[in-house]
Formats: C-alpha cells, sequence, structure tokens
RNA sequence: GCCGGGAUGGCGGAAUCGGUAGACGCAGCGGAUUCAAAAUCCGCCGCCGCAAGGUGUAAGGGUUCGAGUCCCUUUCCCGGCACCA
C-alpha cells in the first residue's frame, strides 16, 4: 500500500480490475430483483461538459448503490448522434457530418471511461448508425399504416436567402443567423405523428407516477392542457362571403358567447386569403403577419395587431352580425385558427378592442368585485366566473348553467356542442435537414405515398455529402432520392425529409435491452429490464423528451412490442452546473468574456470578494454574476483538466458534495481542493489503520457484546447514528448529506484514533475496523476507485462491489439519557437532561424546576407546558 | 406573455411531520510545526453588543405555545414554450 493517495495510480488499478472482470456486464436473472438505472445520453459535441460529469456521477452513484443493495443493475451508455450542431460544424470546419461525430464519440467514451462509471458497453448504440435507425424507420411505416402517422401542412420558419428552414433558435430577432434575411412563415408539407390520440392516457397515467417529480408532472399536465368547453359556429354572411359555411371556434368561455362583439382568424385562415383578394391593404398586412418567426414566446409577447377584412359572420344566437378580423395573434395551427372575442371578459380581447375601438358588451358580473360596467383598465375581476347578465334568457345563470344552457341551445340549432379540447399538438416530425433519420417514404405519381418494404430497409443516408448550409443537401442528390415505386415499379421519388431527432431518443432506452439484435427492433429481453427503473437528466428535458419517450412507449406498445406503457418508473431531474462569469467592456459596448481560470479574485478580511483582476496584465475585470457554463460566456471549466489534476474520485465527490442533485451547482475551485483534501484524509486514515490499528486487534471481538469503555461506545453510536441518516439520505437521493454523513463519520474515526487508542488500543481497533468499513461502503457509489483500494488494502475482502450494503445496529444506537431543549415563551433558555424513558410529566417537573426556567418565567405560573418526545419543553407564562 | 421552479452567513449548502437556524465543507482570522514555504494539526467564525441579551432564513403581512417550513401580497433569479439537445 501507498503511503500517500496517489489518485492516478489508484483509479488505472481499480478500472483494470473491473475491466477485467467485466465487471458491469449484465444479463436477463429473473432470480434478482432488476434494476434498469438510465441517465440520458449525450450528444455527442466534442467533450464532456460538466453537465454531463454531473449526470452520470449521479446515475452511477444510483447504480452502484444499488448493487450493492442486491439488484441486478444494468447501466447502459449511448449516443444521441443526430442533430444540427454536426451540419453546423461541417459548414464551418468542412468536415463530413458522419466523420465528425464518430470522432467525437470516440473521445468522449474515453472521458466517461477515465471516470470510472460502471457502464454495460457491451450495450452501446449511436443512433446514426443504420443498425438503429433501421428500426425506427421500420416503426415509422407500421405507425403509417396504423394512421399514427400522417401528413398535413405544418408551419416554419423560412429564410428566403439561404432557402433553408430554420430552427427556433437560429432565428435571432425575427432574421436568419447567418444571412440576416428577414423570417417568414412558409406552410410546407410535413409528417405528423398523433400523439393526441394518447392525450387522455398521457394525461391520466400522470397520477400513477409516484417516483416523478410534481413539479414535471404538473408541466406536463398544462402542456396537455385538457379543456372542457364549447365549439361554436358562425354562419357565413352570404352578402359579404358570398357562399355558405360556417366559422368555427372553441371556446372555454361559452358563458360569455352572448358577449361576443367580433371574430378574429389566422392570417393563413381562407377568409383572411380571400378578403386580401380584393383589399391590398389587407393583403400587405397578411404579409406583415407572415413575418417574424414561429415561436410560441414571440408571438405571445409581440404586439396586437389586426385588420377588419369587411367580411361578416352570424351570431348563432342572436342573429347579429358580427366583423370579422385577422389578428397577428391567432394561429392556423391552433384549433380551428380562429377565435372569439369577448372583449369585455378576456383580458387580450380588451386590449384589443380598446386598441381597435370594437364594441365592449358585459354579460358576467363577478361576485367577488363589485363594478357596474367593465371599463378601462383592465380589472382581473372581468375574467372571473359569475352571473350572466344583459343576457337575455340566460340572465342570472353562473357559469356552469349559463354553459350548459348555451351549449344545449346551439345543440338544438346545429350551430356547436360541448367538446373537449387538448392544448397539446401532433408532433411535427419532418426535418429538411441532412443529418437526421431519412423518412422511409417514396413518393410515387400514380400511387401517392407508398411506405418503404422492410426488405428495402433501411434507407441509408450517405455519408459523403457537401454540406453549405443552403438548402437540403439530399433533395439536391438524384443518387438518393431517385427510386421507382414499391407498388407500381414507375420512377418514383424518394422522400428527402428527415426525422426530428426528438425520435430517436424517444426508444433508446428500449432498444439497450437488446442492442444486438439484428432481427427486430425489440426483442423478449425488452420485458425483462423495461421499464427503466431510475431515469436521471436535466430539467429542460420535463415536457418534450419526457412527453414523446411516454407516447412512443405506448405507441410500441400497441404495435405488440413492449408490454409496459410508462418508460420511467422513477425520474430524478438534476440542475444546472454553473459559473461566475468575468468580462471586459470593448469599445462599443461588445462584452470580452474572460475564463474564470485566468482570474485573481482579492478579499476583504472577511472573505467577501471585493474585487478581480485578470491575472495576466493585473487589470480590474468586472464580474458577471452566475450563469450557466457555456461557450458564449466563457465560463466552462473542463472536466478533463480537473480529472486530470485531482483523479476522478475527486471530481465525482466534489460534484455530488456541492448541491443536492435536482439544485443547480455553483462551480467552486475551492470546493474541488476541499474534496481532495478529504479524500487524501480517507487515505491516510486508511494507512494508519493497516499499519497501526489492525495489528492491534484482539484475537476474540468483543464488539457485538458491547464490552467496550463508554467513551468509545459513544464513538461508536455517533458513527451509526451518521450511517442512519446516510441511509435515510440516499434513499431521499440527497446525495450531498451523505458526503456529510461519510465526513463526520471520518471526523469521529480520527477522534477516537487520537483520544482513545492509546488507552484502549484492542477496543479502539474494533470500532475503527467496523467504522471504517462502514465508511468505505458508504462512500464507494460516489468514490469507488479510492474505496475499492482500501477495502482491499485494509483486509475487508476481495472486491467491495460484491459487499452488502452498510445498516445501523440498533444496540449501537442505543442511549440511556437525551437532552432537550429548554424554551420559555417559545424563546430558547437552556438544556435539560433526562432520562431516556422519562414519561411527560416527569420531564414537566425536571423542566420546570430547572434553573434556566426558574429564571426566565420571573415568577409567572406556567399556562401551558409543550414536550414534544425526543426534542424540547416550551413553557408558557 | 403563459406554464413550472428557486431565494437561508463572505460562499456551497443542512435543518426528516411546524420544534435548538446555520450541520458538513469552502473562504477568512488566530495559533502550533518549519530556517522559510507548502502540506498538516489545534482553535475561532451570522449580525449588533464589553456583557446580559437582542436580532436574523428575499421584502411585507397573517395563523400558531412555537414558522426557513403553512396561508396571503410583492420583488428578483432560473428552466420550458413544440425545429438546440
Amino acid at each position: 500500500m501507498q503511503d500517500k493517495y496517489q489518485p492516478a495510480a489508484v483509479e488505472t488499478a481499480a478500472q483494470q480490475h473491473w475491466d477485467s472482470t467485466d465487471a458491469f456486464r449484465v444479463t436477463e436473472d429473473a432470480s434478482q430483483p432488476k434494476y434498469y438505472c438510465l441517465s440520458m445520453f449525450p450528444y455527442p459535441s466534442g467533450k464532456l461538459h460538466m453537465g454531463h460529469v454531473r449526470n452520470y456521477t449521479i446515475g452511477d452513484v444510483l447504480a452502484r448503490y444499488h448493487r450493492m443493495r442486491g439488484y441486478n443493475v444494468l447501466q447502459p451508455m449511448g449516443w444521441d448522434a443526430f442533430g444540427m450542431p454536426a451540419e453546423n460544424a461541417a459548414i464551418q470546419n468542412n468536415v463530413p457530418p458522419a466523420k465528425w461525430t464518430y470522432a467525437n464519440i470516440d473521445y468522449m467514451k474515453a472521458q466517461l471511461k477515465r471516470l470510472g462509471f460502471a457502464i454495460d458497453w457491451s450495450r452501446e448504440l449511436a443512433t446514426c448508425t443504420p443498425e438503429y435507425y433501421r428500426w425506427e424507420q421500420w416503426l415509422f411505416t407500421r405507425l403509417y399504416e396504423k394512421g399514427l402517422i400522417y401528413k398535413r401542412l405544418g408551419t416554419v420558419n423560412w429564410d428566403p436567402v439561404d432557402e433553408t428552414v430554420l430552427a427556433n433558435e437560429q432565428v435571432i430577432d425575427g432574421r436568419g443567423w447567418r444571412s440576416g434575411a428577414l423570417v417568414e412563415k412558409r406552410e410546407i408539407p410535413m409528417y405528423y405523428m398523433k400523439i393526441t390520440a394518447y392525450a387522455d392516457e398521457l394525461l391520466a397515467a400522470l397520477d400513477d407516477l409516484p417516483g416523478w417529480p410534481e413539479q414535471v408532472k404538473l408541466m406536463q399536465k398544462n402542456w396537455i392542457g385538457r379543456s372542457e368547453g364549447v365549439e361554436v359556429h358562425f354562419p357565413y354572411d352570404l352578402s359579404t362571403i358570398g357562399h355558405a359555411g360556417v366559422l368555427k371556434v372553441f371556446t372555454t368561455r361559452a358563458d360569455t358567447l352572448m358577449g361576443a362583439t367580433y371574430v378574429a382568424v389566422a392570417a393563413e385562415h381562407p377568409l383572411a386569403t380571400q378578403a386580401a383578394a380584393g383589399n391590398a391593404e389587407l393583403a400587405a398586412f397578411i404579409d406583415e403577419c407572415k413575418h417574424g418567426g414561429v415561436a410560441e414566446a414571440d408571438l405571445a409577447t409581440m404586439e396586437k395587431k389586426g385588420m377588419p377584412t369587411g367580411l361578416r359572420v352570424v351570431h348563432p344566437l342572436t342573429g347579429e352580425y358580427l366583423d370579422v378580423w385577422v389578428a397577428n395573434y391567432v394561429l392556423m395551427g391552433y384549433g380551428e385558427g380562429a377565435v372569439m372575442a369577448v372583449p369585455a371578459h378576456d383580458e387580450r380581447d380588451f386590449a384589443f378592442a380598446t386598441k381597435y375601438s370594437l364594441p365592449i358588451a358585459m354579460v358576467v358580473r363577478s361576485t367577488r368585485d363589485a363594478y357596474e360596467d367593465t371599463v378601462a383598465p383592465w380589472n382581473d375581476a372581468y375574467a372571473e366566473h359569475g352571473r350572466l347578465v344583459n343576457s337575455g334568457k340566460y340572465d342570472g345563470l353562473h357559469f356552469q348553467d349559463a354553459v350548459d344552457a348555451i351549449a344545449a341551445d346551439l345543440d338544438a340549432k346545429g350551430l356547436g356542442a360541448k367538446r373537449v379540447q387538448f392544448r397539446l399538438r401532433d408532433w411535427g416530425i419532418s426535418r429538411q435537414r441532412y443529418w437526421g433519420c431519412p423518412i422511409p417514404m417514396i413518393h410515387c405519381a400514380d400511387c401517392g405515398d407508398v411506405p418503404v418494404p422492410d426488405d428495402q430497409l433501411p434507407v441509408v443516408l450517405p455519408e459523403n455529402v457537401e454540406i453549405t448550409g443552403r438548402g437540403s443537401p439530399l433533395a439536391k442528390m438524384p443518387e438518393f432520392y431517385e427510386c421507382s415505386c414499391p407498388k407500381c415499379g414507375k420512377p418514383a421519388k424518394r422522400e428527402t425529409d428527415t426525422m426530428d431527432t426528438f425520435v430517436e431518443s424517444s426508444w433508446y432506452f428500449l432498444r439497450y435491452a437488446c442492442a444486438d439484435s439484428s432481427t427486430a427492433m425489440v426483442d423478449e429481453r425488452v420485458n425483462y429490464w423495461a421499464p427503466v427503473d431510475q431515469y436521471i437528466g436535466g430539467i429542460e428535458h420535463a415536457i418534450l423528451h419526457l412527453l414523446y419517450s411516454r407516447f412512443f412507449t405506448r405507441a410500441m406498445r400497441d404495435c405488440g412490442l413492449v408490454n409496459v406503457s410508462e418508460p420511467f418508473t422513477n425520474l430524478l431531474t438534476q440542475g444546472m452546473v454553473v459559473a461566475e462569469t468575468y468580462y471586459r467592456e470593448l469599445d462599443g459596448g461588445k462584452k470580452q468574456w474572460i475564463n474564470p481560470a485566468d482570474v485573481a479574485i482579492e478579499r476583504d478580511e472577511r472573505g467577501r470578494i471585493v474585487s478581480a483582476k485578470l491575472a495576466a496584465d493585473g487589470q480590474a475585470v468586472v464580474i458577471g454574476g452566475t450563469e450557466k457554463m457555456s461557450k458564449s460566456k466563457n465560463n466552462g471549466v473542463d472536466p478533463q483538466s480537473l480529472v486530470d489534476q485531482y483523479g476522478a474520485d475527486t471530481a465525482r465527490l466534489f460534484i455530488i458534495f456541492a448541491a443536492p442533485p435536482d439544485q443547480q451547482l455553483e462551480w467552486s475551485d475551492s470546493g474541488v481542493e476541499g474534496a481532495s483534501r478529504f479524500l487524501r484524509r480517507v487515505w491516510n486514515y486508511g494507512h494508519a489503520f493497516v499499519t497501526e490499528t489492525r495489528p492491534a486487534l484482539p484475537a476474540e471481538r468483543k464488539l457485538a457484546s458491547g464490552d467496550i469503555p463508554s467513551a468509545l461506545a459513544d464513538a461508536r453510536r455517533e458513527i451509526h447514528t451518521h450511517l442512519k441518516q446516510a441511509n435515510y439520505d440516499f434513499g431521499k437521493h440527497q446525495f450531498n448529506t451523505v458526503v456529510s454523513a461519510a465526513m463526520k463519520i471520518l471526523n469521529a474515526l480520527e477522534k477516537a484514533q487520537k483520544d482513545l487508542a492509546a488507552s484502549a488500543p484492542a477496543a479502539h481497533a474494533e470500532v475503527a475496523e467496523e467504522g471504517f468499513s462502514i465508511l468505505l461502503r458508504l462512500l464507494s457509489p460516489i468514490t469507488p476507485h479510492i474505496c475499492h483500494a482500501l477495502w482491499v488494502d485494509c483486509g475487508f475482502g476481495t472486491d467491495i462491489l460484491s459487499t452488502r450494503w452498510a445498516e445501523p445496529l440498533e444496540a449501537a444506537l442505543k442511549q440511556d439519557e437525551l437532552e432537550l431543549v429548554l424554551q420559555v415563551n417559545g424563546k430558547l433558555r437552556g438544556n435539560i437532561k433526562v432520562a431516556a424513558d422519562a414519561s411527560k410529566s416527569q420531564i414537566e417537573a425536571l423542566a420546570l424546576a430547572s434553573e434556566a426556567a426558574q429564571k426566565f418565567m420571573e415568577g409567572k405560573p406556567p399556562k401551558k407546558v409543550v414536550v414534544v418526545a425526543g426534542r424540547l419543553v416550551n413553557i408558557v407564562v
């Protein structure tokens, strides 16, 4: 055993041991409970960032902990390998996306191995390989045949200069990020997955997911957005529109229908198009509406604008004419592309009506706030449910009765009915990009859209392409898209769109169960491993990725591929990794971001930061606040240099100790030093244990009988108390306090060694042996390498991985006397010692008699005495 | 804008069911060791106060014998908003 802790050597040896014994390779085993522990797979962007290290460390802690608890643990790893960054890198560096991606995977895999994660690498997969995506294509054709995939027009961001579709993040202030051109909305044909067919089930099943954070379930619930309302039909006015028809709108406030004073349609609505034909001003406005991005956040915050069409529709109950407006906040893709406006009781309609001097008709009076009329400024009470007024036969009805009566009347007239509407929209999966899974469809002039037959799968993505950033590469490759129709054999055109990369990540967790299968998407092994017992990943995925995965698992279930409905039984959402930022303002107000590693901090005598200077030139820099580690803010810390300098165990320990998993983690160089220091202390204690303590162990052990000096019994009780706390914390995934408990145990062990090793060497050695073996087991999921080495060196066993988890012993925890807090009128005034089995009245008497109580009661009689068992006594006077 | 979350010493954080606020660690200060430094070890460490004591968990209010924890109002920060992953 080395007398000094040398992390590099310790970690290499431990990793070789795991490699040579194939320690983390697992197979299905019905005799053991299984534990499928999964961290979200990374996008191979180049190198690991600290967020990855955090994610995989948390997963590894859970995997190793459950293994020691007796589970058959699967922890796989793979690569979410399709996506935009590969295309951007291709444009920038002129390297094919495939080559770039595979090189990144090689590098990042080596980094993951260096961190010592307990991964079964035999199941590794990369979504950009034909072996993976062929099954995605296969499933696509099945879902298409089942009607769960269909084609319709969808709205995208179009860059007219680069002639390409842009992602929302590529639209900056309404302009293309590369070309700077004004972005337009454009309608193009796209394939959609019918996630709305599962809306009810996805919503209802949230109640059966006790292992998910409430906040995530709530976000999904709101996202799905089930609302019960009424579909209202407004018949076209023949004199202005010229042909028969109805304008359909959905409303959750049918009670306010009598207060509808106009209707608004989207710029793309057929009525808008019709009206614009003879109205240049309106056509220009509609054109303006088509500028700007499609992101909901932009639409929600932009100025609400509109213009009358001159067309009218008929109010279904009153027969009055209502003007049809075009409004930029109404979207064609949402609902029917039209809304009814009730300015008196809807804040957005109120603002719009006020701006354009449209009529406002109050029809509801709130029961909470009394007001005579809905006049400016807007008052939140206007939107409340209440008793109807100015509504003819419906006057006096309350919300639900009013909705029921109005819906019944609409139904009788054939102009509407109650219905349920979801906010959730179908999932558009077509992408006009190269680096993605080709959509397996063929377009034939005679046969229409034909799915690629199984024997022609996979549709392989060509890997040697030129990426320019203009247009879609596949659409420029006749050798890719020229093909023959599978049905009639005539020349046909292959689909050149690829799938949204969320599709790959919606089923990879099932593929891990049988990643080597070349004959099926998933085979019977999936029903051993699924569902994932513990899923770990960033909170930013709370809605989209997790909802798509829940949908996909059900779609695969309904194709007979898997038995489960829910993919993830327990979910842990990890917080971000953030760090301090520093910058200097350059001429023109631009900020030059400076890496924290290059900054020297100055502090006052209390340790407060007073200034920051660039180490290189000694000149001041501005402290910019704490932000998510990113390239743009230059505040990233490279995990590689951390591991090189301190070792994997220190990196892991710091990350686990610095914050609970679900909170954001603030980077701290000195915190890393502290973690490293602790591991050195553990090593030094282990070294002393081997050389000094272990030789003092008695031939016959006395610990079980409790025959040890009371000071050592106290030390032992402390150790078991901390262990009990640590096990509790492990259960609630609060790993930072598990580390605290481990530190307290080491403190107790070191104190016992200093105070008691000389006076009672044999008894001390027994307590130390037990305590240190507890400490190593407690730490081994977090810092596995050092614990592996010390476990062997201390002679506790040959492999800590196959050791049972430590449990506190009741005999060691027992105590005869308790210390209670004494309060007078709720203020802390002292402590009293009582026997562990003292009765409430005995405790009361002791408390009242105590010196502190006498002093602060000031001779007044007690009104009330509150005794909280094991905690405190509060005397109220 | 909408949905979700957060705020506790100089810093990261702890406080399990409403019961000692600040565990554990970092930074800082004092001391030991050292020719010196690093490393290590010992002690102190919310704020005000000589002390007794008072006060303190983003701000303001409420419930309670007792509130970081429950309720109401407000401010600021973060995540998501359907083509970043």
